[in-house]
This record gives C-alpha cells, structure tokens and sequence, in this order.
DNA sequence: GTTAGCATGTAAGGAGTTACATGATTTT
DNA sequence: AAAATCATGTAACTCCTTACATGCTAAC
C-alpha cells in the first residue's frame, strides 16, 4: 500500500503549508499551480488525502458539528493540515534537489514551492532542470538529423514548433538561474525570494525573463 | 473488448500507411511523432499492434521464413501494412474534424497527418485548436484574476509562464491557418502575412510548409 | 568473446479518469 | 422552485510504464 503518486502528495503538503484547507478548495488551488488548467479529479484527490491521514502526514478536522456550538451553521467539510510530522516530511522533501526534481511531471510542483526553498537548492533545481532541457534537444536534433529526408513536410514542422518551445524554456531558465544568483550573492537569508516587487501587475520579477518581443 | 487508445491506433494506422513497418521500427519513429520525445514502451506498442491485427486494419508478415527461400539470412520480424479495411478506416479519421481532434492528445498526431488530410479539414481542426486555446487562456486569466492576491511571486510567474507559451502556440496557430486559406485559394497574390510569430529566435518559421508537393 | 543494439513479447502494477452516488447551500 | 455550485466519497476501468523473459546479429 505505498504511493499514490509523489507529485500529488508533495503538493497537498506544501498547499496545506501555506494554509489549512478543506478538499474542494485543494483541488482548486491544485488546478491552477499544476499544469495551470487541467483539472485534478475528485477520484484521485479524496483517496490521496485519505492515504495522508493514515501516513499521519495530514490531519482532517470535521468542521460540522464541533461538540462546543452544536449549531455553527455550516455543512459537513473536513479541513486539513500539516501535522508535525508532515512539516518534517515537506521540509526534507524542499530541502533535497534530486534528479526527479527537474523531471516534467515533478519539476512545475517544485518551482511552485520555491517560495519555501532555500536559494542553493533553488539553484540546483534550476540548473537541473536546464541541464535535462538541453540534453533533450541534443537528442530530438540528432534523431532529426538521422530521419531528415523520409519526412513530410507537416511532421517537420511540427518537431521545428516542439525545439522552439524548449529552446524558449531553456532561455526563461537563464533568466531564472541570474536571478537567483544575484540573490544568492547578496543575503544569507532562508527562502525569502529575490525580488522586493509587489508594485502591481503580472510583470516577472525583474531581469529574469525580458527576452523576447 | 474495445478501444486501445484511439491516438497509438492512428498514429500506428498513419506510418504504416506510409510504409509498411515492423515494431522496433514503428516504435523509433513514433517517438519522433508523438510529443517528439517521450519514449512509448514496448509494452504499449505491441499489445495495441495485437489488437489492431485482431481487427483486421493491418496484417503482419513475419519475414523470417518465406517459403520459397528457406534462408534468407534475416532474423524473425514482423513487418506490417495496412489492410483494405485499414486504409478505408484511416481515411474516415483522416476527414472528419471532430472536437477530439482539437485536444491536447489528439491534435499533434492528427496534424502530423496533415500530408494526408484534404485543406478545408486541416483547417477546421486548426481553428477548433485555436478556439480551445483561446478559450482556456481566458478561463485561466479569469481565475487567476480571483486569486491573485494570496498568490506567492514563484506560482504566480509558472502561471505567467504558462500562459506565455499558450499565448505562442496561438500565434503559431494563426501562422498556419493563413498558410492554408491561402493554398486553399490556390495562391493568388495577396502578399502574405508573414506571421509575426518572429523575432530573435533561431528557426524560420513556415515556408517548409507548402512546397514541393 | 563480449558489449551494444536489434527484435518480440508478457505480467504486474502505477497513476490517473469517468461515472456513480449522495446531499447541503446559494443564487436566480 | 429550479439550477448552479459546494462538498465528499467509491468502483470500475483506461492507458501506460517497468520489469521480466528471450534470443539474434553486428561491431569492437
């Protein structure tokens, strides 16, 4: 009875670290920091925090009839959160930089916990990452060369458009990876990212990612 | 007893009505295929080449020993093609422009074959994925509008990130439509757009498509 | 003569989805 | 009063991967 998928887990924990929250609203939050859109579903997310439990990595308190106030008004809905024991677990699980960290499936959920990561770990999940990225297209380039002349014209282009998105993540990642190492450079603190920010807007923290346009 | 993955079915159907194949074979250029890098296993490909058999869309030889020549030096492979009844169901995906054929598994096989599907077909699918795309960066803007406060600076940048390459495919999308309302319209003048998908970037992108051919 | 790559398959299991089942609360 | 949305869960099933099992052939 192990697993139940380590990306979905890690997720929940550092959801449920930044603040207590029942399962509806996880799987909302869940939706937009994974893949942003597609839609986790209620069949995986339920029996996950279930295993949680048992693991004593979460705890559910049953907001419905609290023994004090019989009448709070309120339906049925368990809100979670972190036990010791969890915050242990999600601490060691941010502290490490292995190789799975930079792979697709876990690589997204790791960047959006980097708010609880400190900077040199940032920074080898990073170059990670990037690493993986550019062995890849050294790959799909070399095959490309091999098979060249058999291929249509569509099939082309559609491996010509599949480099250039990754050609353009490697790039948003060196604008990543200067960051960090300008923040690196000057503060010892724990987590605490780079940028002071805040001033409005959708704009990217600062020199990271002008490229293009 | 039905299905095996519609999208391995007509990928598979797609090479072999390219050229006949065995499965190694198959396997290697199904990876350059489909989202270009990712590996598809042996025990995918065979058991949907099992079933494909069963249903009498493709038919193997095994060129291990024909008959007449007891030893033609070759090892036991298998090489498949199409059957009638293969390349007839084949067409029939190839010339309808369901809503399936704009989803994300869906649309890189089926423009893959684009070689192989009539221009008006071609260009419903691309405007249903534009439409889909659109549709999904609206919905992601909308909530991401919601909860923009409570959001930390690293989620909130994989967030913007996200829309940023959906943003591009869009404009990839319109790049292509053009190219094919005016092959559709047999080329007359009309100097074409040129796609501003451009910038620094390495490839050039279009004019592969529509030459030769 | 041994490593690397060609070639074909099966069994077990992991990670998720859809569809079902149920009911409360809020909005129109 | 109906419809939407909140809220929780289970069962069955799908699609895929990993690991296993087997053996040939080319190259070093």
């Amino acid at each position: 009875m192990r697993s139940r998928s380590d990306v979905l887990d890690l997720a929940i924990l550092g959801l449920l670290q930044e603040a207590p929250m029942h399962g509806y609203e996880l799987r909302k939050r869940l939706n937009l920091l994974l893949g942003s859109f597609r839609a986790l579903s209620y069949g995986s997310l339920y029996p996950a925090l279930k295993t949680l439990v048992e693991r004593e990595l979460i705890a559910g308190v049953d907001t419905a009839a609290p023994p004090p106030h019989a009448l709070s008004g309120k339906r049925a809905r368990i809100v979670y959160e972190l036990t010791a024991d969890g915050k242990e677990h999600l601490a060691e699980i941010l502290g490490s930089a292995s190789p799975a960290s930079w792979e697709d499936e876990h690589f997204d959920v790791r960047f959006a916990f980097f708010g609880q990561t400190d900077t040199e770990t940032r920074l080898r999940i990073l170059e990670g990452r990037r690493t993986r990225l550019t062995e890849r297209l050294e790959q799909v380039r070399a095959s490309a060369a091999r098979t060249r002349e058999r291929v249509d014209e569509y099939t082309l282009e559609l491996q010509r458009h599949g480099l250039e998105q990754v050609e353009r993540e490697v790039k948003w990642l060196d604008g990543l990876i200067d960051n960090e190492r300008d923040s690196g450079r000057e503060r010892i603190g724990r987590g605490r990212p780079a940028t002071s920010d805040t001033e409005g807007g959708p704009a990217s923290p600062e020199r990271g990612i002008e490229e293009r346009r």
